[in-house]
DNA sequence: TACAAAACAGGATGATCGTCCTATTATAAC
DNA sequence: GTTATAATAGGACGATCATCCTGTTTTGTA
C-alpha cells in the first residue's frame, strides 16, 4: 500500500475533488471559486495556500483525470489481450457512465469544447486528455495490424463517433439514444 | 422585395448580428454585455431599448439561425430531388465551413453544450437548431424508403457524426482531420 | 408647426467575480 | 520547550458583471 496522505495533502485532494465535480457538473467558468469554497468547506484563504489560482486548480484537475484515466486504460489492458475487446470495453465506459453523460456531458469533450474558444492556454492542457485515450486507441488498431497513419485515423474517428453521441445524448438528455448509437458503435468494432 | 427596415429595425438587426458573432466566437457566457455594446457602437441604455436582458438577445440570436438554416435546408431540396445529394449536401456545409469550425466550433453544437450544462431554460430553445437539421435529414432517409423510427435514427446518428468530426476538429483546430473524417461520412451516404 | 412615440444617451447601482492581505493556530523537528 | 514552517482563517480589494434609471434627441404623423 502507497504512504499515508499528510493532513496537507489530503487536504489538497479534497479540494480537487470537490473542484472536478464543480468543474464538470457546472463547468469552468460556471464554477465560482466562492462555490468551490462552500462545496469544500474551506475558507478562501487557504485554498489559495494549497492553489496560486483557479486556473492552477484547473491544472490539477485535469492532471487527476490523467491518472485515473491512465489507470483504466491499463485496466482494460489487463483484463483483454485481445484488441477488439479493449475496443469495446471503452464503449462500455460510455454505457456505463450514461447517466452523467446524460445529465453533464463527456467531461473530457465539454471541457476542451468551453476552453477551445477563449482558454487556448488551458485547453492546450486539457487537450492531453484526447490524446490520452487516442494514444491508446491508435496502439489497439496497430495491434489489429493498421499501419500507424490508418491506426490513428481510426483512433480519432472512433473518438469522434463517441463524442458525437455523448453530445448528442446531453443536448436531448436521453439515454436512450446514447444506448440506440453505442450500439451502432459496438457493431462497427465488431464487423472491423 | 421584401419591405424595407426601419431605422429601429435596422439597429436591432445589427445588435443581432453582432451578438451571433460575439456568442460563436467567445460563447455566450464569455461575451459580456459591455462588449455588444462595444461590437455594434451603441449605448447600453439603447440595447436595453430593443431587448429586456441579455438572454433575449441570445433568443433573438437563436430565431435568427433558425431562419437562416431553414433557407438553406430550403435551397438544398431546391438544387437536387435525390436525397442522398441532398444529404451530401449537409455534409458539403461541413467541408465548407471548415475554417470556422477548426477556430470556433460548430455554432449548434458549442452554443448547445455550453447552455446545457447550467441554462437549461435557454438550451431548450437553442435544441430547436438541432430539431431542424434532425427533422430535415429524417426527411431524407424517408424518402430512400425507410420507415419513420428508422429514418430518425439515421438523421440522429448523422448528426452526431458530423458533431462528433466538427469537436474533434475543432479540440485539434485542424482542418485536416476534419476534411479526413468528412470523407468518411461522405463515403458512408453513398453506400446506404 | 405641434406633439406623442421611438430612439438614443450614458451614468448609477448592487451583486459577484478572482485575488490578495495580514493575522492566528496547528504541526513537526530539534 | 523552543522555533520554524505549514495550515487555517476571513475580511478587503478593485474589476467587471447585467441591469436600471432618468434624461435628451430624433422621428413620424397630424
Amino acid at each position: 500500500m502507497s504512504a499515508a496522505l499528510s493532513k496537507g495533502e489530503r487536504t489538497r485532494a479534497d479540494i480537487v475533488e470537490c473542484a472536478r465535480r464543480l468543474f464538470y457538473e457546472h463547468g469552468y467558468d460556471g464554477t465560482s471559486f466562492s462555490a468551490i469554497v462552500e462545496a469544500s468547506g474551506l475558507v478562501r484563504g487557504n485554498i489559495y495556500h494549497y492553489f496560486k489560482s483557479k486556473d492552477d486548480i484547473l491544472k490539477a484537475v485535469v492532471a487527476q483525470h490523467l491518472d485515473e484515466f491512465s489507470a483504466l486504460l491499463a485496466r482494460w489492458e489487463r483484463e483483454s489481450t485481445d484488441p477488439k475487446q479493449r475496443l469495446l470495453a471503452f464503449i462500455d465506459m460510455v454505457t456505463g457512465r450514461r447517466n452523467d453523460l446524460v445529465k453533464y456531458g463527456c467531461p473530457i469533450g465539454t471541457l476542451n469544447s468551453e476552453l477551445a474558444k477563449d482558454r487556448r492556454d488551458l485547453q492546450q492542457g486539457a487537450r492531453a486528455l484526447f490524446d490520452l485515450f487516442r494514444t491508446w486507441l491508435a496502439a489497439r488498431f496497430t495491434e489489429m495490424g493498421q499501419p500507424p497513419a490508418a491506426a490513428d485515423a481510426l483512433a480519432l474517428h472512433l473518438l469522434g463517433r463517441a463524442q458525437g453521441i455523448a453530445l448528442i445524448a446531453h443536448v436531448y438528455r436521453d439515454a436512450k439514444l446514447l444506448q440506440q448509437e453505442t450500439a451502432v458503435l459496438q457493431d462497427w468494432v465488431k464487423q472491423l
